[in-house]
DNA sequence: CTGTGTTGTAACCTTTTCGTTACCGCAGCA
DNA sequence: TGCTGCGGTAACGAAAAGGTTACAACACAG
C-alpha cells in the first residue's frame, strides 16, 4: 500500500503514538507539531491523507483545511480532536473533512478509518511500477529512474526496457522482440534490434559498468 | 445533490427517523426492515450509499455487506449499530464498510458523514477547486486563475485542463482524451488533440516558460 | 439574421526518432 | 595466429510525430 500520510498534532506524545502505529502498519508518515510548513509538503509531495488536530495553538485546524480547499488542495482529511460538541463536528466536516474522530480514540479504529478512506480515495489509474535492481519504471507517468536519478527514454526504449524487465532471467530473441515491441505487421531486420538495444544500454548505463542487459551471442538479450 | 440512499434498519421508528431526516435534506431514500430484497434494488438501481444496521434479526449486517463485495457490488456503506466493542467495529470495516456510527447517534452527525462519503464517492465533482502549481480551477464558476491572474478559457480548454490536472503524473494518450473530453460518440482525428492542447498551452503559458503540459512523444500528454 | 467566438481540419514547418548501412572489434575455433 | 561470424558503434537520412498557422464550418448571442 505504501501510502504517504501527514499528521499535524501539537501534543508530541500523541503525535509519536500515531506515527508509530501507522509506520508499523506500513504507512509512510510525516509528523508536524504545527501547521507551519505543512502546506509546502502537501503541494510538493503526493500526500494520500492528512490527519489533523482541530485545536492547535494559533490556527484552527478546520480553518487551515478550508484554506487548503480554497487553494485547490484536495487531500483527504481526518480530523482528530478532544472536542465533541455537535457544532465542532459540523464545522470540521463543512470545512472539507472526510472523517472525524474524538480523543481519546482507539488506535485500532483510527487504523481502520485510515484504510477505509484510502480505499475510496486512491487513484485506481495507478498502473503500478516495475523494477529491476535500481531501475524503476513508472508505467503511468512513463518515467524512469535509475538509483533515484531520472533518465529520459523514448517510447521504443521504454517499451523495450519494460518487456526485458517483465521477462527477466529469460533470453528474448530478436524475433520475439520485433514482434512484441515493434509490432508484427511491419517487417524489420534483426540488426534493428541490435541498434535499439545499444541505444538503450547507452542511456541506462553510460559507463558500461552495471551490465543490466546481457547479450547472449547467437540468441538474443536478457536481464537478470 | 439528489443521491439515492438505501437504509436497512429493523427498528421501524429509527428507520422512519433516518428516512425523514435524509429526505428533508434532499436525498432520495428507500427503507428496508430486513436485508430481504435489498440486493435486488442494489443491482437494479444506481444506489449511492447504503446505511446498514449491524444487528438485524436473522443475518449479520457485516456478513451481508461482505457478500455484496464478493459479488462485485461496491456501493459505499455506513454501518449503524448499538454495538461499540472494538472487535465489532473492526469487523464492520473489514467487511467493506466506509464508516461506522454507534447508536445513539446524532442526526446531524449522520448527515455530515453521509455527505462526506458522497463527496468523495460520487464521480462528477462539479464544485470546489482544483489546483496544479499556480493554476487554480474553480469547478463551479469554471473560472481559472494563474498566479492569481484570471485567464479566459473556452469550455473545451477548461475540460481538457481539468482532466489533465485530475490525472497529474499520468500520461494521457490521445484516445483517452478524445473519449473523455470530446465524447466517444463522434469520430475525431488525433491531430484535433494536438491543436487543442497547443491552444490551451498558448493561453496558460504564453511565454512558454512554465512548461505545465509536457508532451510525451509517441504516447500523449501529461502534467506533473 | 448578423457578427463574434469556437473548434475541427488541412497544409506546412520543425524536431525527434529510428531503421539502415557500413565499418570496426572481439569471441570462438582450428 | 588467422579466420569467421556476430555484435557494437557511429553516421546518415527518411519518416514519423508534434507544433504552428490559416481557414471554413458551426454555434450562439444579440
Amino acid at each position: 500500500m505504501e501510502a504517504l500520510i501527514v499528521i499535524v498534532e501539537d501534543e508530541e506524545d500523541i503525535l509519536e503514538l500515531i506515527e508509530y502505529n501507522l509506520s508499523k502498519e506500513g504507512f509512510e508518515t510525516i509528523g508536524f507539531l504545527s501547521t507551519k510548513n505543512v502546506e509546502q509538503v502537501l503541494s510538493e509531495e503526493e500526500v494520500d491523507l492528512l490527519i489533523m488536530d482541530r485545536n492547535l495553538p494559533g490556527a484552527e485546524g478546520s480553518e487551515f483545511v478550508a484554506a487548503l480547499r480554497e487553494k485547490g488542495i484536495q487531500v483527504p482529511v481526518i480530523f482528530l480532536t478532544a472536542k465533541n460538541k455537535e457544532s465542532d463536528i459540523e464545522e470540521g466536516f463543512l470545512s472539507g473533512g472526510d472523517d472525524y474522530m474524538t480523543k481519546p480514540f482507539k488506535t485500532k479504529e483510527l487504523l481502520l478509518r485510515v484504510r477505509a478512506i484510502l480505499k475510496r480515495t486512491r487513484k485506481s489509474s495507478r498502473e503500478g511500477n516495475v523494477a529491476y535492481r535500481d531501475i524503476l519504471l513508472n508505467l503511468g507517468s512513463r518515467q524512469v529512474t535509475i538509483a533515484g536519478t531520472p533518465v529520459e527514454l523514448t517510447k521504443l526504449e521504454f517499451d523495450l526496457l519494460h518487456i526485458l524487465i517483465d521477462n527477466r532471467k529469460i533470453v528474448l530473441d530478436r524475433d520475439f522482440l520485433l514482434e512484441h515491441v515493434w509490432g508484427s505487421d511491419e517487417i524489420y531486420q534483426d540488426r534493428t534490434v541490435n541498434v535499439a538495444i545499444n541505444r538503450l544500454k547507452e542511456k541506462i548505463d553510460p559507463d558500461k559498468s552495471k551490465e543490466y542487459i546481457k547479450t547472449v551471442r547467437g540468441v538474443g538479450y536478457t536481464m537478470g
